[in-house]
DNA sequence: GATGAATGAGGTTTCATTCAT
DNA sequence: TATGAATGAAACCTCATTCAT
């Protein structure tokens, strides 16, 4: 087999062990054989373990990255948006393996614990969810799918939180944080008539692709 | 010392190093040298390794549920919503070392792993936040601090992107996720009446705490 | 067992499976086995396998060097003499193993090789010793024991050997060595009158230990 | 290629490798790649790894076997003494690798631990020769190279300390060591008469070369 | 003949867990 | 209770050797 080739095979078998498994149970030899060679050929491609790890992490960033378009605010910028959404939503469905190893809650702990950890934000979202269709029963909440609702508000309390956790958090600084993030519950943050520009044509700039 | 403190003892020890070191890293003597106690000593009071973590986690969940309240129509929407936000927010803030064995991005590996996916949603926020920083200088995006919007982003769209990537994605499904982000960003999902609700008192459901 | 017993037993052990199976097919549980402990037990006293070694070879040399008296033309100069070489001896004889570390020809290949190399020797050994008691039985050679002679001569050359292989030779320099080294074969290079010293009292220097 | 002068190119290529790196830290693939050729071609030419290292032990004993011509007590004896001290050193200046294989101190470790062991000689024979060349500014060491003579001692030692380490020694065996040793040190071994043989022609053997 | 991809035995090292003191 | 010495399973990685091309 072509020596391009198999390394290709291997990144993507070990993509799907690491996204199986996660890192640390992940062993060489479980990459090996999901690529279909032993444990030694794995080191014929890489230096070690990690390395194929970082070079997922890599190809990733570079996929996302250069999917996303920088906006122009002469274009249809409610396109432009939507384009990016979909851009990065079709690197994962693409690649769902890889997409995990960055993105999944607690990747690189063995299976059991990671059932524990999904179950916490199992939990979660079903109670947001329910709660947010009580919500649309009594009007309170916007028509649409209630899960995606609960996911999207899980997800940017999450990070918001792991920024938070980094350093101190006066309380000053929290109040702000709850603020913003009832606003953008309320109101979004995109203006609506962003979504209709009114803007000349003739002064709009080209559509740029995202420089590496 | 009394058995259920030199316990907890451990336990906030175990938050500190699993935060530090990622769960694999950390090892059992580290967690009990934190504690200022020997090795075999933490055996006493905990069955294994994992089980400090497992405990760690349904403390952290039991927190943050009993954190949330059930929406109340009748009351002050806008407040509660607020409140759970805030609340949530406190959790956090309180014991951040548990919230980022949850919450962090590749909790399992090891610092020098970390610090590359780390960078890597450091990049992503950098590259979102400028843009958002255009939009403001646009007038397309709402005033307010870019930098929590990208967070806020960033976080939902990992959020969903991680559902997503659980299982196959038909092309209807993506526009579907595509429109109720977008829309989100757009209109937030919270109605903007639910500041001031006008729903008849009757129809309202009685303010429950959540149960664990 | 205390700490620092288990450490010497460890050493003694190592000393003597390197000594047996040479460096590399020493393996570390061999050593643990040697002491009565399990693999691991070793990495509680050595930080790895390298620094077993190490730590016996500076030993000897510490052992070496301090038995070696440095000399004073006051004293008995051949008793002087004697003491070195009796001293040196000594230590070989109390720890042939740790000496034989050092010493052995190709002390770091395996036993099968080890055997080969060690009749290259004992084959030169025998063609010489067999010249030297011809020698003997024509008044050539002193008398004495033929072997001994033997395997000084080859001591000699070798260690000369491997300094002149380390560089070029110019065929001045290789003459020389070989005036050189006949020269002492016929004469040795400690003057006779060594034995009973000539010289008067007040020029000669105290008799100090060697330093470390 | 003619076979054969592959096979010599690999000799002279693996003597060159294992001279540099030690027999077990040379690999294979490093023989082939000194003699041009690729890992698999090495084993076209020689069973495995250790016969290669075996052929050139045997060559080279050949070589030094051959070199040496026994005494005739007839012919100028001096004149064949140094003959096979000149013949000796020969072969190394000619064939330097090969030598270093067989006479260096610990062949086999790896280049780390090749450093520390030549370092342990280095002492000693720094240490000697000092003592040396105070002794011929007293007058008790003859005249000539002091490093020279420190290098013949500490060979002569070293192979009668091996073989001393290889079974028990008793006080007696130990003493008589020393007085050999300490004779040879003062008179040499070769009867000075040598140098100028005054014995009938007539009883004289014929000078036959050594037998392989 | 020549190559170099593939193999997998085998070695070093780590560390969760046990248990005698 | 507390300790920390001991254990040994398990994982990473190397490299001599094979063999299809």
């Amino acid at each position: 087999m072509a020596k391009l080739d198999r390394r290709q095979e291997l990144l993507a078998a070990a993509s799907r062990v690491f996204a199986t498994r996660g890192y640390h149970d992940a062993k060489v030899e479980d990459i090996g054989a999901a690529a279909g060679v032993a444990k030694g050929t794995v080191y014929l491609y890489f230096r070690d373990k990690r390395s194929i790890m970082s070079e997922l992490v890599d190809s990733l960033f570079v996929r996302i990255s250069s999917a996303i378009v920088r906006f122009d605010t002469e274009g249809d910028v409610a396109g432009q948006a939507k384009h990016n959404i979909r851009a990065v939503l079709g690197v994962v469905v693409d690649d769902p393996d890889s997409m995990r190893i960055l993105f999944d809650h607690a990747s690189g702990v063995d299976p059991a614990f990671r059932a524990k950890i999904d179950s916490f934000y199992a939990g979660l979202r079903q109670l947001l969810t329910e709660s947010l269709e009580d919500g649309q029963r009594e009007g309170l909440v916007r028509e649409g799918d209630a899960r995606l609702y609960a996911s999207f508000t899980i997800g940017a309390m999450r990070e918001i939180l792991i920024e938070a956790g980094r350093g101190p958090v006066s309380s000053r600084m929290r109040e702000e944080i709850v603020e913003a993030l009832f606003r953008v519950l309320v109101h979004g943050y995109l203006r609506s008539e962003v979504s209709a520009p009114t803007t000349p044509p003739e002064t709009r700039a080209k559509l740029r692709p995202r420089k590496a």
